[in-house]
DNA sequence: TATAAAAACCGATTGCCTATCGGTTTTTAT
DNA sequence: ATAAAAACCGATAGGCAATCGGTTTTTATA
């Protein structure tokens, strides 16, 4: 799945403010960049469909929010690009891991090694 | 970085058979798909200015190698996909790893654990 | 050295996707 | 009913992979 500019500016909107229409995003991010609201809405319908916004009715007019946190884009992205290289479906999150960790040095291991000490600790203590 | 279909199968060719010319190519992966000599040649240009592939001039004909193992490739293109959505441009790999492991189940985190683990064992080994 | 074969190079086309709007239809509230 | 608001539709432009045909360059050899 292809990332636009635009989308991706508008996707991290979504990850600061919780929920606009077409309108508010256009305010903020628009008329900055001297878009339409016709186009803001054209990305805000293209993410739609690509499951990373969703959105209700809200009286009138479509009310947008975020589908996917930072992590699940970024996981989502790192699997879309790596598992044409990765041996079965199993989890190509993982596989493409294993793979770039070749590319580490030892500090960054150890600095991986810490974060996922960091994640066991988050877990522990959200019951 | 955009990475097409042919593209792909032919990094891959090149981390199965070390070198090869665009006529070998076509006829390891052109043939069965119905793709013309110009075609492989175009793709392995496109390859070749990607900095994938590195080529040298073998009596007349280019002959053509991997510039990127599995593993590099893999690391790139995670960096590529990921760096909008990550602070600084420093460590996006480790930027990303971070991120996505918020993804992964505690069986998961394990994994990538012992997955370290065995990188540093084989740095170890190899003096 | 002329020349045919081989390979590289160039340019064009198609197809897919994002970005971008103008204009039309539908919805809503008064 | 109707005007304003919003969604929806269709079109255009731009970028990139895929795909080739045709032309130029290179190479080897008769």
């Amino acid at each position: 799945m292809q990332l636009g500019e635009l989308e991706k500016l508008v996707l991290q909107h979504f990850w600061n403010v919780k929920e606009a229409d077409a309108k508010q995003v256009h305010k903020v991010l628009g008329l900055a960049r001297g878009n339409s609201l016709n186009t803001i809405q054209s990305t805000l319908d293209r993410l739609f469909k690509k499951e990373l916004l969703k959105r209700t009715k809200q009286g009138h007019a479509y009310c947008y929010s975020a589908r996917v946190d930072r992590e699940g884009l970024i996981a989502q992205l790192i699997s879309n690009v790596t598992s044409d290289f990765v041996e079965d479906g199993e989890n190509s999150l993982i596989a493409a891991f294993t793979s770039a960790s070749a590319q580490l040095n030892d500090a960054q291991l150890d600095t991986l090694e810490k974060m996922i000490e960091k994640q066991r600790q988050l877990r522990k203590e959200q019951t």
